[in-house]
DNA sequence: TATCCTTTGTAACCTTTGTTACTGCGTAAG
DNA sequence: CTTACGCAGTAACAAAGGTTACAAAGGATA
């Protein structure tokens, strides 16, 4: 078995971990690299094996909207859903940090659903992470205001980077939460002043 | 085959449609009536046959909002989320109109999802369809005004109603939209001044 | 070192949305 | 009929967030 697999193998059975060691392709994606793209067609579906990446959502005028992150042992349940509907994605998808995933060709897909029971408890539990993410996304914008929106985007990144250093500047926060700079540092700034956080330059240390 | 089957017959291999007819409970629900409440166990999964429902969020001060409607031919995917993984309900779900729809005991759903292509095809698109309602949620509340997503709530309400007079209050509508009576009472007569609708006691006449 | 560019801090102001308060109208209940 | 209550209209004000403008600090580069 391919040793990409192990955070896998507690979930698929041995034959299925066979196939995909098979026909999957072990990707790497550098920290910043763009893995898919708004309107792009979808060819295959990743499985992560380290790393995250960010999803985001685009209005007509160009605006982000950071969805939300996926981590180790996850897909992407958007990916999953245009596979089958042979349609474009509707995210873009962006590595946040160095990310190892194995590819897996959707013509895959159908068969294993079928064919494996494993599987197909791997997808529905996939659309079951990812609606329970997007609630949440929901709750985030239509019930916070946004120091909380800040607080709360903050306390995800550094539980995803495992590192309380984060290295963005205030103009790349203004652009996942969709406002502008001089709101995030004025916000900022508040949240020093609490005590939470200390900025440096290029760079927020979270103390929470 | 069950006469209220109709809208699912293109859909379902025959076997299966005989199946949902053994197990399926038909239940009528009256305009108003609540069909599930947040922190309920889901017991059944519903199968809409005639009718609306409309799928509401809470936040922790009970305040609503409002975040798709499910009409004939739909499931809904958060019920069937929550079979999967049975957790508690995250949405409450109120009836627009008078409904019809088919129960199904939620232990068919293994069972079926292995054995029948076709459910496994109408799960995966019911995911789907789910995806993007709520893409289209987070869309309006993080990129559009007050003034664009009362529009967009009209819009779709005469769509699901197919009637063009609305039956709410001001205070009804602010309360789906999470936002104050006296916000929308304004908005509502903005609308009215460019010619979009016209206002009556409890009810909006949509010109659009 | 001198220069330039990026990032941050901050003030002033504007727009949108939310809140409070009060009015009057329509309708249902008595 | 009349009383009472729910609903809608509107003004005045408050708060949150967005915009513009400018200054200063930190790095990078010539």
């Amino acid at each position: 078995m391919n040793e990409n697999l192990k955070s896998y193998s507690h979930l698929f059975e041995n034959a299925l971990l066979e196939e995909i060691s098979e026909v999957g392709l072990v990707k790497h994606v550098a920290e910043g690299e763009k893995l898919m793209e708004i309107g792009q067609y979808v060819t295959a579906m990743p499985l992560l094996i380290s790393g995250a990446i960010k999803i985001l959502r685009e209005d007509k005028d160009g605006d982000e909207l950071l969805l939300y992150f996926l981590e180790k042992g996850d897909t992407c349940a958007m990916t999953l859903s245009c596979c089958m509907g042979q349609t474009k994605s509707e995210i873009r998808a962006i590595a946040e940090l160095d990310t190892e995933l194995i590819m897996i060709p959707i013509q895959k897909m159908e068969e294993w659903t079928a064919k494996y029971k494993s599987w197909r408890n791997f997808v529905f539990e996939s659309y079951h992470t990812r609606l329970m993410e997007m609630l949440d996304t929901i709750d985030s914008i239509a019930f916070l205001n946004m120091d909380e929106r800040l607080l709360k985007y903050l306390s995800d990144k550094i539980k995803i980077t495992k590192d309380n250093i984060i290295n963005s500047t205030h103009q790349d926060i203004a652009y996942e939460l969709h406002t502008s700079r001089v709101v995030i540092s004025r916000l900022l700034k508040a949240l020093e002043n609490r005590g939470k956080i200390k900025l440096h330059r290029n760079k927020i240390e979270v103390l929470f």
